[in-house]
DNA sequence: CTGAAAGCGCTTACAG
DNA sequence: CTGAAAGCGCTTACAG
């Protein structure tokens, strides 16, 4: 073990290499640039010069200079396998761009996430790329950074009474083609665990159930309907309760895939048959899904796509931009797939 | 849908705040920094202004400044559920301290590491943070920043030959654990499927699983040992090879648990009993392996809390410098966690 | 092909 | 308690 900081080593700038090289500091600037009108040979001079000194470029110095970043800002509200992936597809984009990502955590609060926004907003980003917290219901917070020239991209889960870009799934088709699965296998008394109705996503879910219930004429009771199932507690709570009553449930659309899982698993606690005397469908398709007996049916979001998309779409809108074209809000919708497995195979 | 963009209306500056409300520049920064020379008054003043115009403090100009940027750099080989865990660790420690996080993924080649690197370095990151990629055997691109007055905290995967902080598993120790189990379950033909030898961590896991069969004096065969074992296809391959010898292998150690999944699901296809006749044990304590069936026996590496030590880590750093302490490397160690579930769990 | 000068927006040591 | 000045490291319009 040894002492390893040697701060005192001052960072190499371009008036080191100017000095270093008899040339001046703007020259040296756009060399490293390859400025078309520094010769080439010129070019290489400085650029190894650069590197035999180990000059680093500062991006701080640059992008105050230019008044960009070429960095995105990502606020989601937790890292789970359904936002990891999602943050996955926007790096491998940024990436390819030479951008960077700056990621922020809102923890389902409204408050994180304004903070966060203003975060971003110091740190100067070209642009934000975000999945709103379960209490946001207002876009104000998000229409702030827009006035102030940042572009504001939504995905997965949006305000929806509020005019920006967005990239989502078309949620209350998604829901529809579940729900009309579970009812063609047979299943009747189908369960809706849902998100919080402050959620579009959700309440557009809800639609879709709703839609495929009344158009097989299958009755549609309240008291299979759940807006704020997210715990694990409640989950498990809420599948306890139904599931050991005297008129239970067969089938269960669940807005996770844990969420499904653990609706499974009390299931299985209980002695239940699945899929012959319960059905189960999830949301999400985490890779893991595929291991579980049954193998779980479940909604693929393709949320990697959801994240491509979306960083995608601000490279887009920057194209735009530099060609003066006018640049008007878009949704771009990605499609869901209905994924039938294990938990949904009804033998009728 | 309408035309959002106003660029034109420019960010508002401390200049601005300053002639707004008639003192000079250099006030306006103390006092919206809560200068103690600044009385409390003009602090509620000018923040009060400053809201009220929208003023929004550029970190980059701040920065350039005070040559630091209360920011981290990531490098991650990729985002799976194990290492946006180990981010959400890190997320949790960095927005508690208020430092931003900067994330970036190497894809396991050595190549795309040294530029995620340099990337960071040029961003001015405070620190760096990284687990590294299965090519690097080496830790000369980290001496690098290190070099240029950068701490350097390596988590999970690491460089061993080569004097840095870090903070990881008792590797050598968990697949001791690991195997051990398996033996003490009866089990005596177990396969080590695991990572690349590069990987310190896998000559590590390697290790305790060799210490484990000879203290039991069971006999080593590299017929069950495999270094390369990290695709699907090739998890698989193994397993089905294995699996329908004349001398099948009665148990697997993998390290992962997608590895180990992938290995129950060949089982139970050719119609091999688990755990009664295989046991399989994995690493990583996904989430969702509770729900497998069986439930899969695991290593937990705790993947959030060696996130968190990390960053915490970099705090401890920093207060040291600031004290003027000296500063040497260090090695934290997160111990994990043997979990038996029902995978392992034979009959004797 | 090359350079001098101004400026991005802040902070801080210094002076009053 | 308040301000003038310098400087962080770069880029770019302008001049030659």
């Amino acid at each position: 073990m040894s002492v390893i900081y040697m701060n005192n080593n001052k960072r190499i700038t371009i008036y080191d290499l100017a000095k270093e090289l008899n040339v001046s500091p703007s020259y040296i600037s756009k060399a490293l640039n390859n400025h078309p009108l520094v010769s080439m040979k010129m070019r290489e001079k400085v650029q190894k010069k650069a590197i035999e000194l180990k000059y680093k470029h500062n991006s701080y110095a640059a992008n105050l200079r230019k008044g960009i970043s070429r960095t995105i800002g990502v606020v989601v509200p937790q890292i789970n396998s359904f936002f990891s992936e999602a943050i996955a597809g926007i790096e491998e984009v940024c990436s390819n761009q030479d951008y960077g990502l700056v990621i922020c955590r809102s923890h389902d609060s409204y408050e994180n996430e304004c903070r966060a926004l203003d975060t971003l907003m110091r740190q100067n980003v070209d642009c934000i790329l975000i999945s709103i917290a379960a209490e946001t219901y207002s876009g104000e917070h998000l229409q702030n950074i827009i006035n102030n020239g940042i572009p504001v991209i939504q995905f997965d889960r949006f305000v929806d009474n509020f005019n920006a870009f967005r990239v989502v799934n078309n949620n209350e088709e998604m829901a529809y083609w579940a729900v009309k699965h579970l009812i063609n296998k047979g299943y009747k008394r189908i369960v809706y665990l849902g998100g919080t109705e402050v959620l579009t996503i959700y309440r557009l879910r809800k639609e879709g159930y709703l839609r495929a219930l009344k158009e097989a004429n299958l009755s549609i009771s309240t008291d299979l309907i759940f807006d704020n199932a997210f715990s694990e507690k409640s989950t498990i709570d809420i599948a306890i309760q139904l599931l050991s009553s005297n008129t239970p449930p067969d089938a269960f659309f669940t807005g996770s895939d844990y969420a499904a899982l653990n609706v499974l698993q009390v299931a299985d606690n209980l002695g239940i048959n699945i899929p012959d005397e319960l059905g189960i469908i999830g949301s999400g398709n985490d890779i893991l899904t595929k291991f579980t007996k049954p193998r779980l049916s479940a909604i693929d979001q393709k949320s990697m796509e959801l994240g491509r998309k979306a960083a995608n779409l601000y490279f887009e809108i920057l194209a735009k931009e530099e060609n003066k074209e006018k640049v008007v809000e878009k949704e771009e919708i990605v499609p869901g797939d209905i994924l039938t497995r294990e938990s949904t195979a009804k033998s009728q």
